[in-house]
RNA sequence: GGGCGAUUAGCUCAGUGGGAGAGCGCUUCCUUCACACGGAAGAAGUCACAGGUUCAAAUCCUGUAUCGCCCA
């Protein structure tokens, strides 16, 4: 089937949206039903609320990548499509929505609000999985989860209720991260702590009874407002300075309240004054010490951060705003001894950015630790592994020092918490299903208001997307998934968490490989963030740079480095690709027209074994570098190849068999056709929309092997490695070299490339027939005219003169050399080629280096040795017969 | 305080024991019938610094400096 004409240059926006509908139509993206080892990939649900950032962009196009890679080779392959709920996001979204109306949730009620949570997502949920169809993801579209799935919340209330009974899950009054602008408590992972500058006040603290001549204390605080919520002071017990202080008590500033002196080793005697306040409603380290010595804990702020009926004259104040006003207060009665410049770490909400604040709380947690040994188990014994290998450690670290999970939200939005109270006799009870009254007592029973942690859920994602706690044929076929591809930041929040819960609710890890993808930073180097304007659109980038050009120049910057300062030069030099591939592939489909005649590649030349070599080596490189998730190298791979090999070299070197036609031509069209169809599918998982397309114009011999190039087979390594050939790469080089050295004293004369040139070469007698065998393709690729090969060619008068490939090179060129100018110039390449031979010949008179080198490195080291000699050899006579 | 990463051409980055590389940018030439989103040629680096190991170090080790990230 000849090819329709195409354009003369790459317009994605024709292409993507009609090759998309393509895939679609064929339903090439659904999962299969059969075969043997799947390969599984679970998206990280991106957030229902959220669009697509350059995070996404990249971590989507790495999955994609080992998807549409594992899908050629023929395995069952399976992407598991979803979103979460996102608590704190969602409710934010609709509550705004709300606010615009001037109503809060609490006007509406929480069944009301929760519709409204629904009908938002139904809105604007389905916003990333369009964007990602824009990107071409090979998700599986007709198989989409969300973490609140009828199914997926049975999931949920398994787990909790399993957790429950087996008392790893408890409700405690602790001090947990309070976002008073989201109203709910964060689990430690959620905070983002800052350096911050800010003070330190210096209070001075009256004793109630002087003790030894002593009046006061002085203690040292970052936070002056939390005095109102003190309940005493503490030092260090072999601390001499307060020793005899202890026991003692104070008279809390303000209050008036009275509170004891303790002595607790927590004290650090160097830090401050050695004194510190005690306030163990906000503080978690304050809390310890109060639970230690029996201390009241005072809790001086509301839910919103205004302070409480417990800080008396200032209730009702911000907690900044009373800041201000304690300082000025203490400052008023003489009790403010100093501020000292200090900067501090503040926690901030992950979602909102607000301060947070340590607050205490009725709360539910996860003990972790029985549920962490197996985590990191499984990773030290290979069964997961990471990529790169160093984030093995961070995980380590913090699965052996993990802390207890805070998991209720005071939230309307999520999994409500699944525990049942009865007031009548004090009941409670975890509870598969919604209980109406008390098992006991049969009274009402109330259920609990708070809702679980998103994370809670996610953290089941690639099980409860397959049916569990169903015993699914689709569990028992497609878990363990194969590779998780994921950033960094949520390592801790979500990867830890999914392999403990996959452990130890269907007893096996989740997946085998993760993937640690690099984090993307601006051009600066400074985080992307929508609100500061820091971001980079995927979307504008696609529209400039279309998908592929965007895919491929991601892929460029993948490397082992855990960050990328993105670079939109990689994206242009992509789009660039792209089009250098679709001109490639028009030439070669202009020629493979009606009197093409399909078949196995023929090796007539030189040039067609070195570029089936070359292609067969790019396979393996390919393959190898995907199967290792080196997308960079891969990506570097596949553009030398296209671009530097096949369309420099090896077009050119068919052009003139083409013209020839007959059967020069039939054989160098079907290497053509052969090489740019390998080459279509090993470039198809980093840039499928242009490869997908030029397939589809590819002459075929017979019916066609597959539908679409995102189904058809990948080019296998070990089959192609038949076409390996040493010799033809050898030779090739040798005609790189010498065409290359024409063409430069071309250039450096300024001759015009449509002159031809004379040219005279004295070879050694193998290179020399090596180099006679390509005649042809030296004059056409190097636009000479007159070419003489032997080995022992007279130099003509007036002659350019190089060395190349342990050749002496005489270009002709009457009347144009500057014989000075061209002694300088040799003169130059002399010496560089004199102290380079200087080096090999001093390395290769060391004993050392003889006695110790591995043998192939000194025999290379003799042959340079040799060559050099040659060339230093050349270079003299020249440079001395320059001088007549 | 602990850990991790980075420091290579003007810029962004590959390269992890044996001849310093790419893309972009720059210089010169070329619109030749695949491609000017192109072709040809070229200039450009004390591989952060200081020690050490080795026959051999951009590469391994130790330390220092600077920048970034994570944890406490």
């Amino acid at each position: 089937m000849p090819a329709p004409e195409l354009p003369p240059a790459y317009d994605p926006a024709d292409v993507e949206g009609p090759v998309f509908e393509r895939w679609s139509v064929g339903r090439f993206f659904e999962q299969p039903t059969g075969g043997d080892a799947p390969f599984t990939v679970v998206i990280p649900p991106p957030n229902v609320t959220g669009s697509l950032h350059m995070g996404h962009a990249l971590n989507n196009t790495i999955q994609d990548v080992v998807i549409r890679r594992s899908r050629m080779t023929g395995r069952p392959t399976r992407w598991v499509l979803g979103t979460d709920h996102a608590g704190i996001a969602t409710q934010n979204k609709v509550e705004q929505k709300l606010a615009a109306e001037g109503l809060s949730r609490h006007d509406v009620g929480r069944e009301r609000f929760v519709e409204l949570c629904w009908d938002w997502r139904a809105e604007h949920g389905s916003i990333i999985i369009e964007q990602l169809k824009r990107m071409g993801c090979s998700c599986d579209y007709s198989d989409e989860h969300f973490t609140m799935d009828e199914g997926y919340q049975r999931a949920v209330r398994t787990v909790f209720v399993d957790w429950f009974e087996r008392g790893l899950i408890y409700r405690g009054k602790r001090i947990i991260n309070w976002c008073p602008r989201c109203s709910t408590a964060l689990s430690d992972i959620e905070v983002e702590h800052e350096e911050l500058d800010s003070h330190l006040w210096h209070l001075r603290y009256p004793l109630k009874e002087p003790v030894g001549g002593r009046d006061h204390l002085i203690v040292a605080t970052t936070r002056p407002e939390t005095m109102l919520g003190d309940t005493c002071v503490a030092v260090h017990p072999d601390d001499e300075r307060y020793r005899d202080l202890v026991g003692a008590s104070v008279v809390l500033p303000l209050l008036g309240r009275e509170i004891p002196i303790v002595a607790d080793a927590y004290v650090d005697p160097s830090f401050g004054t050695g004194a510190v306040k005690v306030t163990p409603a906000h503080d978690p380290n304050d809390f310890e010490i109060a639970e230690r010595h029996g201390v009241a804990k005072v809790n001086i702020l509301n839910a919103d951060a205004t302070v409480s009926e417990e800080g008396g004259p200032y209730v009702g104040l911000d907690r900044y705003e009373a800041r201000k006003r304690v300082v000025a207060d203490l400052e008023a009665a003489g009790l403010l001894i100093g501020i000292d410049d200090h900067v501090h770490s503040v926690g901030h909400c992950y979602r909102c950015h607000t301060v947070v604040e340590p607050w205490l709380s009725d709360q539910w947690f996860v003990d972790m630790k029985p549920l962490a040994a197996p985590g990191i188990e499984c990773v030290r014994d290979g069964r997961v592994v990471f990529y790169p290998k160093r984030w093995e450690n961070v995980y380590f670290q913090w699965m052996e020092s993990i802390r207890d999970w805070c998991i209720s939200r005071q939230l309307w939005w999520g999994h409500r918490i699944p525990v049942f109270y009865c007031d009548a006799c004090g009941w409670q009870g975890a509870s598969m299903d919604d209980l109406e009254s008390c098992p006991k007592c049969g009274a009402a029973v109330r259920q609990d208001e708070d809702v679980l942690d998103t994370w809670f859920s996610s953290q089941l994602w690639p099980f409860a997307t397959l049916g569990w706690p169903d015993k699914t044929p689709e569990l028992g076929f497609f878990y363990p998934t194969t590779v998780l591809s994921t950033a960094r930041d949520i390592l801790f929040l979500w990867v830890a968490r999914m392999i403990m819960s996959g452990l130890d609710f269907v007893g096996d890890v989740p997946y085998r490989d993760v993937i640690i993808h690099p984090t993307v930073f601006n051009a600066e180097g400074k985080r992307m963030s929508k609100s500061l304007g820091t971001g980079v659109d995927p979307l504008d980038l696609m529209a400039h740079y279309g998908a592929d050009g965007m895919r491929f120049g991601l892929m460029l910057q993948v490397t082992g480095n855990q960050d990328i300062r993105f670079s939109e030069d990689k994206l242009a030099s992509s789009r660039n690709f792209a089009n250098k591939i679709w001109n490639a592939s028009r030439f070669v489909l202009m020629n493979a027209g009606e009197d093409f005649e399909p078949g196995e590649p023929v090796v007539e030349t030189v040039a067609d074994a070195w570029i089936l070599s070359r292609v067969a080596d790019l396979a393996s490189r390919v393959d190898e570098g995907l199967l290792t998730y080196e997308f960079g190298e891969t990506a570097r791979v596949l553009y030398d190849f296209f671009w530097s090999e096949f369309c420099d070299w090896y077009i050119e070197l068919a052009k003139p068999r083409l013209a020839a036609g007959g059967a020069a031509r039939q054989a160098v069209l079907r290497n053509l056709v052969f090489v740019l169809d390998t080459a279509l599918r090993l470039l198809h998982p980093m840039m499928p929309f242009v490869t997908e397309e030029i397939w589809g114009h590819l002459p075929r011999s017979g019916p066609a092997e597959a539908p679409a190039l995102m189904v058809a087979a990948w080019p296998d390594p070990v089959r192609l490695a038949r076409y390996r050939d040493e010799d033809a790469e050898r030779s090739i080089g040798l005609l790189q070299e010498l065409v290359t050295a024409v063409r430069a004293v071309r250039a450096r004369y300024g001759v015009s490339p449509k002159a031809r040139l004379a040219v005279a070469v004295t070879s050694p007698d193998g290179e020399g027939m090596v180099l006679s065998s390509m005649a042809d393709d030296v004059r056409t690729l190097a636009g000479v005219g007159e070419l003489v090969i032997g080995p022992d060619v007279v130099r003509p008068a007036h002659a350019a003169v190089a060395v190349a490939a342990g050749s002496e090179v005489y270009v002709s060129l009457e009347g144009l050399v500057d014989f000075a100018a061209e002694r300088k110039r040799i003169a130059g390449e002399l010496e560089k080629a004199e102290s380079e031979l200087a080096r090999v010949s001093k390395k290769l008179s060391n004993e050392g280096f003889l006695a110790k080198a591995a043998p192939e490195i000194i025999e290379k080291d003799r042959a340079k040795a040799t060559d050099l000699a040659a060339t230093v050899a050349k270079l003299s006579v020249q440079l001395a017969e320059l001088a007549d």
